[in-house]
DNA sequence: TATGAATGAGAGTTCATTCAT
DNA sequence: GATGAATGAACTCTCATTCAT
């Protein structure tokens, strides 16, 4: 029973991911999402209070997800800038991996201005507070240099990644993502490494 | 006549500005952007075909002001990488001096389907060429590495001012925004300067 | 303009009372009143700000309306009991008169509760303490008894008319109203006349 | 079994009872009937055909059970006019005693009209024709004036008792309704006595 | 018997857009 | 040019009712 109820909120949240994606927060009607769940509109309301609701628990869910998967897959680097390295080509293979969820991410999440200011805001700065973890690291092993804001930097990273991976997306994804990534991991560890 | 047209457009135009940064595109309506300018929800269609087309005149006229000013004040300096220094503050001073129209450019910009893939992409990209432009004199005086992918780094100061803009308008304001510029400076010009 | 504006606000009430009495304010659907005043249904939403309201409004100026009429008609009579035997006759006629209006306040008038909170209760509580005048008359003329308690002798009188109105109308006004007046007229003015 | 599921039945008349004397009719989930006697709201389709015919339900069994206490205590007193003392009194003691059924009866019962057209009126009717026939004994005794309509003095009764008791519940319960009730046997008594 | 997840008809309301004045 | 009354498509959300378990 349980498994089940989880199942289908699941279904719901997946298919807002897609048609939120596809059409935007406020093009998308409640009842295309609960028709690509194949369920009927009444349902979507048993398991998210409004249309925002779902915005939001996406948001909170998805990029949870995401954000721990990332973490994970750095962890297994061993020195600061290998780890930044990582970070970035994981998250920008996600582009192409998932690109929906991505797209919504980038594109739609700052569109409600109730979600903006409530978990969008925190779950983006939780995810930068972990880039500045790395980043100290790095001073600590004497590869950043140590006059680095720490702030503007992983701000930066986050803003550039993103603006990479929403340009491609825009230009229809015609180029290669990961020569883009390559690029991107020497601009900004060129950046901020700490020269002898 | 002629005068009068243009005078009113611009009232409207300047008052669309400030309802969609407060409330959004998609929150906004027509009679407030109307009731601001003083004119009636009617003569807004006479100057604009719809809603969205306010939305794209907007970007069409107000992100050319910004950008040919930015161009303007950058033209003075002699060398790349201080014309680079002089793009970014300026343009995050514009942030200060200028915030509705910024809020709007920055979160506004990607929620009209139509408008994205209209005038805001080729707008974007306009701005992000002439930012390669700058990078190339850079090559060419040998300020700035030679393998440098200028899409990749064009794109990326782009996004990484907006980037600390937008955290900067939704932290409230509360740092000062030309140390962050200072910082920005340095990490972008430390990832593309040519080093001996 | 301002005659044409409040001659289709009318419309619509007439067409709210109408439909309101047919159908009872819960099944009411704002496109019927809507329909039957022969404007579109967003045309509702320019006079009234909600389907609550018109019931609102309805009460507050069709009561109005009819305890004035009332009271001109009450006012040519020269003593109290002839001025209690009128009114009782009015308000039955107006019964066959009007009885979409009638049936309204006597069946809908209690459905709504931030109706029946707002302005029903002090709109009857008005005609009730007028009724309660011409009773205190009636005792200063010594034709009332004067240990005639007003509050419960007019409230009475008040639920005596709506109740012979009620039943009349829900047993398919089969039976004449007039003589029914009469009888009410006997038996309230026997129970307060004073005797000698 | 039969006892418990009679017992389950009447947990779910009775807070029907409540939920509709609070809410309304209209305003009242069924879930909040069924979550107030403490059964899934699927349960009460297994005693009830729709929301509706609880409302009759409640009529036909509750009213049933008031209008038969009443005629008990009635059935003490020795002649029309005692009897009819006694009706009011006990009948406005009962708004006091059981509040929220009868302000179901005063104030809802005009709601569905599928109700107001099978139950409600015949229900009414009975009860004002046991009031007519306490008036005929009245006659008989010689107590009551024998030109009396009794349809009109059965249904002025009746509304009055409900008038009083309505305003009394709608002003907060501020005032002592037996001394009320006094003066509402002497008013109706006084309307119906036989004068020599 | 009892449950409660699922349904889906249906309503109120909003607001971009039109057009007669 | 300017107005603002009128329109009606379209949307979100509610809740009585059903039915598989």
């Amino acid at each position: 029973m349980n498994i089940k109820k989880g199942e289908k909120r699941q279904q719901i949240l997946d298919s807002a991911v897609a048609v939120f994606a596809e059409k935007g927060f406020y093009n998308a009607k409640v009842t295309d999402i609960a028709h690509k769940a194949g369920v009927a509109h009444g349902t979507v309301y048993l398991y998210f209070q409004t249309k925002e609701d779902i915005l939001i628990q996406i948001f909170e869910e998805k990029f949870e997800e995401l954000v721990s998967y990332i973490f994970m897959e750095v962890g297994v680097e061993h020195n600061a800038l290998a780890k930044l390295r990582r970070l970035i080509l994981i998250q920008l293979q996600m582009v192409e991996t998932n690109p929906e969820l991505t797209e919504l991410m980038l594109l739609e999440a700052r569109q409600s201005s109730k979600f903006i200011l409530s978990s969008a805001i925190s779950k983006i700065g939780d995810y930068c507070d972990k880039i500045e973890g790395i980043l100290k690291e790095g001073i600590e092993e004497g590869l950043v240099r140590p006059d680095l804001d720490l702030t503007v930097a992983s701000t930066m990273l986050y803003s550039g990644i993103e603006g990479i991976a929403t340009r491609w997306m825009l230009e229809n994804k015609h180029y290669n993502l990961n020569l883009c990534a390559e690029q991107l991991i020497q601009l900004f560890i060129g950046g901020i490494r700490n020269l002898p």
